[in-house]
RNA sequence: GGGGUCGUAGUUCAGUUUGGUUAGAACGCCGGCCUGUCACGCCGGAGGUCGCGAGUUCGAGUCUCGUCGGCCCCGCCA
């Protein structure tokens, strides 16, 4: 750049700017050649600037810029000028005013984009992926960036004032034994083992704990080798905590106030404290799901006291055989179409029910559908029960609890979208407890953990670990923003007997639990201290989520600057890439090719 | 592992239902004109292995099968 030394940013001269002499550098955006005069857009992360070209000014530069292409970069020297009565433009922080160029220098060229950078961005994702350093160029994805910084830096910022130590745990670790896949990385001084990359920070963090470290954070990256979705990215981030000697309140209000801290920081917005709490099983009773939407009403209302001697016999033979009949109100449906009804129950077999009953309410009667089997008490109690008004639909599912709950959860949602029931910039934060410690698997006809092993159980719950593990409650939680799990966390097991009986709960042997999680147990041994924490993690994508929610993103995706594709190829760089022979060899290695010799990634297409 | 959807100028798409002359549009690009534009405008031009492969057919962008890739869902994701 020789001499030239950048004065301003893009995005900053104003009006009280008029007449400072200044330097600009950045890349050529937009081009506006009217012959005898030629106005640029100069681009930076900071903004636009109006750059003009008078051939009155200087003939030989007028010349040189009229030959800028697009994504040049440039630095130009000039005069701020206020721009004539008119011309302005209000939709620019710097439309008031003009740079006068007197020089110019292309410090450099720039092929022609293969797509026009603009707002809302029309290339594919495919080519946006491709051309990764095009794309975060744009000033919408200058944002995104910008805000995950925030976030981040609000975290560290609250968490340093909080006590907490930022430690950094290993990326090359111990085998996961359960859960997701591992990435797996080779040895070359130990042939034929091999570290994984860690899934989570989990086991590090707990042992920091019994290390006295007190309070520990680490804005932790992840790594699962399971399929991708719109929300799930082969490596995330998330926010991991951990605290010594607390109580589930504290936890709650440490995550409490850096949910405040990260909303003020990055919306400006200020938001509620304490977050509502709803146990797990009413969030399942009244919303279907442990990770409700709680920005509007439509609950679930559970009618099976009500119907136990109905003469509609579907609904009495579920209930007789211990199953429950739950009814949606969808307020306002009451002119659905037969056909409109029975997408929704298309939709409700889908996820598993028999059926999706239906009738209307009108003028104080059930009208249509199965409002004919009602007797006049059951009427009455069924419209005072699901709070229905005339013109509302009333919709049906009878299953056993749990399932008829889920059904309905799914269709609330369904309903959500459909009815348009949420205001865009509303957060609801609720947090979601006493989750249950083990979940029945059906196809290995196991118990295993719902969130993971290290999570205590209930006091109350403890002598029910052998006998009845379904019932045991632990000291489990999630928080949930908008129906998304943004964090989720849990007291820990700090304690080797109580440990064991979890492991042996899920089908793990002493040996295998030893030969996993030895090192674990053993340094439970040694004065592990009672804790617990929080990883804004979880199942779900932390600090990515949280960026995506507080910027209305429908993908996790372009929040992050790197992402891969939906089948967790990076189409920039080109990996996964093949791995040479000789590097193999040096890991002791072979890898076994598909049959045929395709290398995915490779096709012309 | 299963399912859906898309793939056509540099880009975004139309054309595929019903196979048939030279595959169109917009933006971008190139050239010309233009001294207050800001999605500048006007005139002209270049630009295509219809993702790839095989098949059916006198003839395939269009139909069939396979394959690669983008997006989305189920499974999976302690």
């Amino acid at each position: 750049m020789g001499d030239l030394q950048r004065s301003h940013t893009c995005g900053e001269l104003r009006k009280g700017d008029v007449g400072k002499s200044v330097v600009l550098m950045g890349w050529v955006h937009r081009r506006r050649n009217l012959g005898g005069l030629l106005f640029i857009d100069l681009r930076d992360r900071y903004g636009l600037t109006q750059i003009v070209f008078r051939p009155d000014a200087d003939e030989a530069i007028f010349e040189r810029g009229g030959h800028l292409g697009a994504e040049f970069v440039v630095g130009v020297t000039g005069e701020v000028v206020e721009r004539p009565a008119g011309t302005t433009n209000p939709e620019l922080p710097t439309g008031e005013i003009d740079v006068h160029v007197s020089d110019l220098k292309v410090l450099n060229a720039s092929l022609t984009p293969p797509f026009v950078l603009e707002e809302p961005i029309k290339a594919s994702d495919e080519l946006r992926l491709e051309y990764r350093y095009l794309d975060l160029r744009r000033p919408h994805m200058q944002r995104l960036i910008e805000a995950r910084h925030k976030a981040a830096a609000a975290t560290r910022t609250y968490l340093n004032g909080a006590g907490f130590l930022e430690i950094e745990t290993p990326m090359l670790a111990k085998k996961t034994p359960e859960g997701a896949r591992d990435f797996i990385v080779p040895s070359r001084m130990h042939p034929g083992k091999v570290y994984a990359l860690p899934q989570s920070p989990q086991l590090y963090k707990q042992i920091l704990m019994v290390a006295g470290c007190d309070r520990y954070y680490q804005i932790a990256r992840c790594l699962r080798d399971e399929d991708l979705r719109a929300d799930r990215q082969p490596e995330h981030t998330q926010i991991d905590t951990e605290m010594s000697f607390v109580t589930e309140d504290e936890i709650f209000e440490v995550a409490e106030g850096l949910m405040v801290e990260i909303w003020r920081a990055v919306r400006g917005d200020e938001i509620e404290t304490p977050f509502p709490r709803l146990t797990y099983g009413e969030a399942m009773e009244r919303y279907g799901s442990d990770k409700p939407d709680t920005r509007f009403g439509t609950e679930i209302v559970d009618l099976t006291d009500l119907l136990g001697g109905t003469d509609f016999n579907v609904f009495r033979s579920v209930i007789e055989s211990g199953g429950a009949v739950k009814c949606l109100n969808a307020a306002g449906c009451g002119g659905w179409s037969r056909s409109e009804i029975d997408k929704k129950e298309e939709l409700a077999k889908k996820w598993g029910a028999k059926g999706l009953a239906w009738t209307k309410v009108d003028g104080g009667a059930l009208a249509g559908g199965i409002g004919k089997f009602f007797s006049d008490d059951e009427r009455a109690a069924v419209i005072e029960r699901a709070a229905a008004a005339d013109g509302d639909l009333l919709l049906f599912v009878a299953h056993d609890r749990k399932k008829a709950s889920r059904i309905l959860g799914k269709l609330r949602l369904v309903l959500r979208d459909e009815l348009d029931l949420v205001q865009p910039g509303v957060f609801n934060f609720v947090w979601i407890t006493e989750f249950p410690l083990f979940a029945w698997n059906e196809e290995s006809e196991g118990w295993e953990a719902e969130h993971h092993m290290f999570s205590m159980p209930r006091a109350q719950d403890l002598d029910l670990l052998e006998s009845d593990p379904g019932k045991v409650l632990g000291q489990l939680y999630d928080l949930v923003v908008n129906g998304f799990e943004i964090a989720s966390g849990s007291i820990r097991i700090h304690r080797r007997d109580i440990q064991e009986r979890v492991m042996a709960v899920v089908g793990m042997s002493k040996e295998d639990a030893e030969r996993k999680f030895g090192f674990l147990l053993k340094a439970l041994d040694y004065g592990a201290p009672p804790h617990g924490g929080l990883a804004h993690g979880g199942l779900a994508p932390g600090l990515d989520r949280i960026v995506m929610l507080l910027m209305d993103e429908d993908s996790i995706r372009d929040t992050i600057a790197f992402p891969k594709t939906y089948r967790g190829l990076s189409l920039m760089d080109g990996s996964p890439s093949e791995a040479e022979p000789a590097v193999l060899k040096e890991l002791g290695i072979e890898l076994v090719k598909p049959p045929d010799d395709d290398v995915p990634g490779q096709s012309s297409g």
